[in-house]
Order: C-alpha cells, then sequence, then structure tokens
DNA sequence: TTGACAACATACCCGGTAGTATGTTCCTCT
DNA sequence: AGAGGAACATACTACCGGGTATGTTGTCAA
C-alpha cells in the first residue's frame, strides 16, 4: 500500500511494555509484581520483557527515567522563561500536580524508586544507574528549590527551612497521586480543578499572598 | 529477690515484636520484608512469631492498629476538650505531626497499610480485619474533619473541596514519615520545630490567617 | 532460496520465603 | 515428682517468582 509497508510502528513494543509496568507497578508495588504479572497484561509472556529488559529491576529503573523524563518536559519550558517569581511559581506548582495526575502510574513509579534508592542495591551495576536515577530527580527538585529561594528572597515567601519547605511542597502537588482515581466523565477541566486546589494549598502554605496565589 | 519473683515482665514480648516488625517493615516495604527478617533483628527465630501471631499479615496489621491507637491517645483528648477552633486546630495539627516523628515506624506501616487496604486481601478472614482498620483510620479522620468543617464555617479555613482539603492537610502533616531521619543531638525541640513548620504550613494551606496559625 | 537475525513463546532451574510439624526446655500447678 | 503447657528453636515442605536456555515463526537481505 504505502512505500514502506513495514515502517516502525507508532507505538514502539517498549513503549507498552512501560505502560503496562508502571500500572502493575502502582497496582501492587515493586516487589509484590511479577513480571508474570505484567506479562500477563500485556497479553504476552516472560520472553516479550525478557527480549527487551534484563531485569526486573531495569525495567523499573526505564518506568522511572520516563517518569521523571515527562516531568523535565513540561517543567524546563517554564522555568527558563521569563516571568515574574509569584506567576512561575504559580505555574510551575499547577503544571506539576497536573502532571502527576496526568502520569500517575509512571510518577507512583518515581515514588516508589525513591525509597528503593534510599534503601540501596544489591549489584554495583545497579547502583550506578541508581545514582544517575537520584542526580535526575536531584536535578529536578532543583528547579523548584531556585524559585523557591528566589520567592523568598523578594519576599513572596515566607518559610525558615528550605528543604523542609521544598518538601511540604512537593508532598501537596504530589498528593494525588495517592488518592486520586480515574472515573467516568473526567475530562481536563476536572483535573485542572483539582490540580488548582492543590497548587493553592501549596502556594499559601509557603506564604503567598491570598492575591500572589490566587487563580492558580 | 522480691515477693514475686516471676511477674510479667515490664515490656511484654509482643511489645518487642512490634517494635522490630515496624522497623523491618519500615525499612524494606510490607512485601520485601521477611518474617526471618524480622526474626533475625530480635536475635531470634521464626517459631518466636508464628508463636505469637498466625500470619506475616497479621503481624503487619497488629502494627497498623498499634500505630493508629496511638494515634487516636494523642488527639482525642484534644478533640474532645474544649477550646476555641482555631486554637484546637493548631493543637491537633501540631500534635498529629509529633507523632508521626515520634512513632515513624509505627506509621509508616499505617501508610502502607491504607496502601495494602486498597488493594484488597486474599482471605475472607483477612478481609473482615481489614474493614475493621478501615473504619479505625476513617474514625480518625473524621475528627480532623469535624474540625475542619467547622473551622470553615466560622470563617476561619478556606478550601473548596473537605476531601482534598483534609488530605492535603494530613499529607503535609505526615510529610516527615518520607524524609525525616533520627540523627544523633535531636532531642525534644527539634521534632516540635519540625512539627511547628509542617504545621504552619498546613495551617496556611488551609487559609487561616498568619495570626490564627502563628505560633503552632 | 537460504541464511541470519529479530521477536517472541515454552520449558525449565533454583533460590528464597510463608507456613508447619516436631523437638526441647523450663515453669507451674497439683 | 510428674504432668501439662507455655515459649520458644529446629527441621522440613510447598510454592512462587526471577532468571535462563531453548524452540518457533516471520522477515529481510544477498
Amino acid at each position: 500500500m504505502s512505500a514502506s509497508a513495514t515502517q516502525s510502528p507508532v507505538r514502539p513494543v517498549q513503549e507498552d511494555i512501560l505502560q503496562a509496568a508502571a500500572r502493575c507497578f502502582m497496582a501492587r508495588g515493586y516487589a509484590a509484581t511479577s513480571i508474570d504479572d505484567v506479562a500477563r497484561s500485556l497479553g504476552a509472556t516472560k520472553g516479550r520483557i525478557y527480549h527487551h529488559y534484563r531485569s526486573k529491576a531495569d525495567l523499573f529503573f526505564d518506568v522511572f527515567r520516563h517518569g521523571m523524563q515527562m516531568n523535565f518536559d513540561v517543567i524546563a519550558p517554564i522555568a527558563s522563561a521569563s516571568m515574574p517569581t509569584a506567576e512561575k511559581l504559580r505555574h510551575m506548582t499547577k503544571t506539576h500536580c497536573v502532571a502527576m495526575i496526568r502520569t500517575q502510574p509512571f510518577q507512583r513509579c518515581v515514588w516508589e524508586g525513591v525509597e528503593l534508592l534510599q534503601r540501596g542495591a544489591t549489584t554495583p551495576e545497579q547502583r550506578e544507574i541508581l545514582i544517575e536515577l537520584q542526580a535526575m530527580r536531584d536535578n529536578y527538585a532543583d528547579i523548584f528549590r531556585t524559585v523557591l529561594e528566589a520567592a523568598k528572597k523578594e519576599g513572596i515567601a515566607h518559610f525558615e527551612s528550605s528543604s523542609i519547605a521544598l518538601q511540604l511542597m512537593f508532598i501537596s502537588l504530589n498528593s494525588p497521586l495517592f488518592w486520586f482515581r480515574e472515573r467516568e466523565g473526567q475530562d481536563d477541566s476536572t483535573i485542572e480543578h483539582i490540580a488548582s486546589q492543590c497548587a493553592l494549598f501549596a502556594l499559601r502554605g509557603l506564604g503567598l499572598t491570598e492575591e500572589l496565589a490566587a487563580n492558580v
């Protein structure tokens, strides 16, 4: 029919595996999820997964990486844009929260991955990957940290410890990861609405005035 | 020596097992923790644990129950006391946060337990226990929900969805569960100081004015 | 056409772990 | 003093799940 009948498929195989893995890991947790579970949700067998990934940990790490990458993709443009600090903070918090909801399965894996990082890995091979992932996450947090400290310097935000403020902000914005459920009749505006409430809570918590925090 | 040489020990055996189990579950997660791990951290073997608990799940559920019970013990007196809503909210948030830090291993189990609840149990026997634990947690949350809605009615707090506000408040106060680490030189004042920052963040997030949220 | 390789499925191995069955010690009560 | 049971330790079983080794099919290139 077309010029090249065997062009690479629109949705590469790896993308499907990552999607299925993210959902399984979210549903049962990393340790309680078996490769067979992931394969079954794909209508396939272990062979398919082990053909593309060397180990269960490798698969999980790739889900983590993809999750973080999606966050960078939406936040980096805002962070590098030129706008008032308060407005930048509003945009970044809201956008981050929307991303958490939209890519929930992946972000749940990122969350659990952070815990795995702290518990350490077994093989030295995995250690190297873990260090890379750790750095990835630290870099992402630093984007927000920079804006937070700028806001504090400008007298827009009021908090004592930057580290604690950063943690509190993130956990507020990440909160939907733990209670949001996909349901029928939920469209973009529903998600936006939820994210607005979370971002408003976070911005208030950081000490922004009602005017500066409004209309997130 | 004394009148009754074989009095019941000050620290019952079950208490020790619960402590060890809570720490192990916090360190590695429920699924990745083996009964042997818990036994080893007690300098004992499986036999000791299975003599007191019928299954791994039962042990975990008991840790959950103890964690929740400790929360009730500190919050119930405040909730039933007679004081202005704002003051009650300050006390409850701060106290809850302190409890999270002080009993961190147990509360991490409570947290993971909530996820296990959502994923469901296998045996119908466990289902009954899960329903009981679920109710326990709901009752605890309702204590805060009542105060929150009172605060909203009085015009002290400002939020849209009570459910979301409750989630955001809790996750802010629970936040130390995920980043607080015991270190040398940390005394009660250190914990109080951290809890104050979390409570302040939460109260601000709920829309309390700076004066009402101050001095938590 | 055939050889090579990608992309899997199938069959298997083996280590770890929940749970059990049985021994052992000590205490207590009669 | 001896019978019974509480409080464990030891030894064992059964199964699950990560990983591997091998078989099968389709495709493409020479």
